[in-house]
DNA sequence: GTGAAAGCGCTAACAC
DNA sequence: GTGTTAGCGCTTTCAC
């Protein structure tokens, strides 16, 4: 009562259709060698009317390769870093591809304080590649994509890039996209521009820094350090750069900020409001992602759209292509570094012409 | 140059541990039979010496277990029924007790139009057991659930229930949680109150219904079935219920909507203030899930809060437990539904009284 | 305790 | 075209 007879029901099928068992695999698998229209037509319909379906695990086993498409990523604390929207928008991509393409996905969580040893999953042939999220530029995760590489492992990074390092990655363009929020805060009338970074072990934060930094200067503003000030990413991070924003406002007449993420925007329009500040009037605050949240608030955020969903997908589909490179011949594996546009979508927080309100 | 000699590393291990590669096998799977601890201690340092680590794929095909754990969810479109809050909660949850036990994650995204095959994940063993995620009471979806349990395949319901079959599920306790909410509002003066409800495909809408009917009841207000409006879980079809709210209160003095999600409410929040309409002051609101933005919203929702993390866990534990039962002996698998309590988290969308804003 | 050998259900030569 | 057969890398009896 396992709810399979295993072996048996493929020879019961071989009977049935009148061939032998090895027809059968090569009917139900495809790819073999030819075989009659006639002959294949019997079997399938054998197979079907004994409900018989070929292991996966059998045919992975002998083909040795997982059909797995790992998913590296970090286990979400309770007070997330990420964004779910984030993660749901880029699994979304992946998902979509893999199945595409006939790849399941396994998803592999990691613990924060866990050794990341993304080579075991290889060399347990628990993946064919994988894709990591959220990889960070510390030692030990340097460590670790040296190792797969060392091991040729196709593997691709979402959304970082290590300097000196040229791994497989799909990216967002955040320095252009950087650029573009100085721009149109310029184009406002805004001249003292603060920034909200996040943790520079992300390369996105180095490049929305490096963007900042340049568009300034395009414009013959000076850059100044100290208005760049720190966050984690979180929406509370944001929110306790309130006061800070508050002081530069009155001391140095900030009158915009540009935040790395949607959700420590979301955090400073809370504590500017709690300060008496107007986000929209008394200064124009822009966040990063478009994620669904900045709809939702009042003001409406202006934001840097981030096509997750299509990095997502991206990731899986080249890396996808290198998997089949890789087990098809020894072709060098061509490597890739992706960077996807990025498009400010302008809302009431950075709009100071009333009539604008879109 | 595939990273892995197999078969030979195995032997090579075997060697220089100067035993027979079964050894190394019981050794390293653990589970086998007793093997002297000098060997052992040999055998695992041969096996780090030497980088090996057995291959997953075989383990399993002999063992004739995918070590899977299956999640099946619907291809999150583009405008999400469900919010992303949820799923990464409920996701997060299964992983980590997956992973404390063992089991990897297959994640199995269905798209709208796709057959519910999910008695064949079984069949080529892809999955041990598998939990399904915003199933619907629809005919196809009892057919598949139906054809699961006749092959006897361990698999939990999340958040969803079926009446006239008992089918493994893990839930919340949504019809307390109406009726609480319901109650508060009376506390806080309401007697008008009205219900923005989901689909009634999802047991779910049933239960928060039947919550909001009986508490109701008991306070000796009638049950009104035009003060019963009908939404599909997203924020837009909150938003566009505004108007006919706002007819409801000029009308028939409408103080008070019990919407069934948060992504509602705060549609119907932003329609409401388009309207001119104070939340918090005309008229009060409460959301259902307390997801992540609720605390973002102007002014902060009432919501009822859901343990998804924990409905997550408590639906791996509990079929994971049923998938060891089943493997085992014949011990009949014992069923289980289980339901989690939620909790009114008060905010100023529904608190009357200004001095006791959070 | 440990080694030898059969077998898990499939694929892929290799014959015919 | 199709049948036969030898593995894939493990686990697991069964001897010793």
């Amino acid at each position: 009562m396992t709810g399979r007879e295993e072996g048996l029901i493929r020879k019961k099928v071989a009977e049935l259709a009148g061939v032998s068992e090895a027809t059968v695999s090569r009917v139900l698998s495809g790819g073999g060698a030819a075989v009659k229209e006639e002959t294949a037509r019997r079997v399938i319909e054998a197979a079907q009317q004994l409900n018989y379906v070929p292991s996966a695990l059998a045919q992975r086993f002998a083909l040795r390769r997982s059909g797995n498409l790992g998913v590296i990523l970090p286990m979400l604390p309770k007070v997330n870093l990420f964004s779910t929207y984030y993660f749901s928008e880029v699994l979304s991509g992946i998902g979509m591809t893999a199945k595409q393409r006939g790849y399941d996905l396994l998803l592999l969580f990691r613990e924060p304080d866990e050794p990341r040893n993304y080579a075991n999953l290889f060399r347990m042939q628990k993946v064919d590649g994988c894709i990591i999220i959220g990889a960070q530029d510390v030692p030990s995760e340097r460590e670790a994509l040296a190792e797969l590489k060392e091991g040729s492992h196709p593997f691709c990074l979402v959304n970082q890039r290590f300097e000196g390092e040229t791994y497989n990655s799909v990216d967002a363009d955040q320095r252009t996209g950087s650029s573009e929020a100085v721009k149109h805060l310029l184009e406002q009338g805004c001249r003292q521009i603060c920034f909200l970074n996040g943790p520079s072990v992300y390369s996105n934060s180095r490049d929305r820094l490096e963007g900042y930094r340049q568009a300034l200067e395009e414009a013959g503003i000076p850059f100044l350090p100290e208005r760049v000030l720190l966050g984690n990413y979180s929406r509370k991070s944001g929110y306790m750069q309130a006061k800070a924003i508050a002081t530069l406002m009155r001391e140095q007449g900030i009158d915009a900020v540009i935040a790395a993420n949607d959700r420590m925007a979301i955090g400073l329009l809370q504590g500017l409001k709690e300060q008496g500040i107007k986000v929209g009037e008394d200064i124009a605050l822009i966040g990063c992602d478009d994620s669904d949240v900045v709809r939702m608030t009042d003001p409406p955020l202006t934001s840097i759209r981030v096509p997750f969903f299509e990095i997502g997908s991206e990731a899986a589909a080249k890396l996808l292509d290198a998997v089949a490179q890789a087990s098809g011949e020894e072709t060098a594996v061509s490597p890739f570094e992706i960077k996807l546009p990025v498009k400010l979508i302008e809302r009431p927080s950075s709009m100071f012409d009333e009539s604008m309100n879109a």
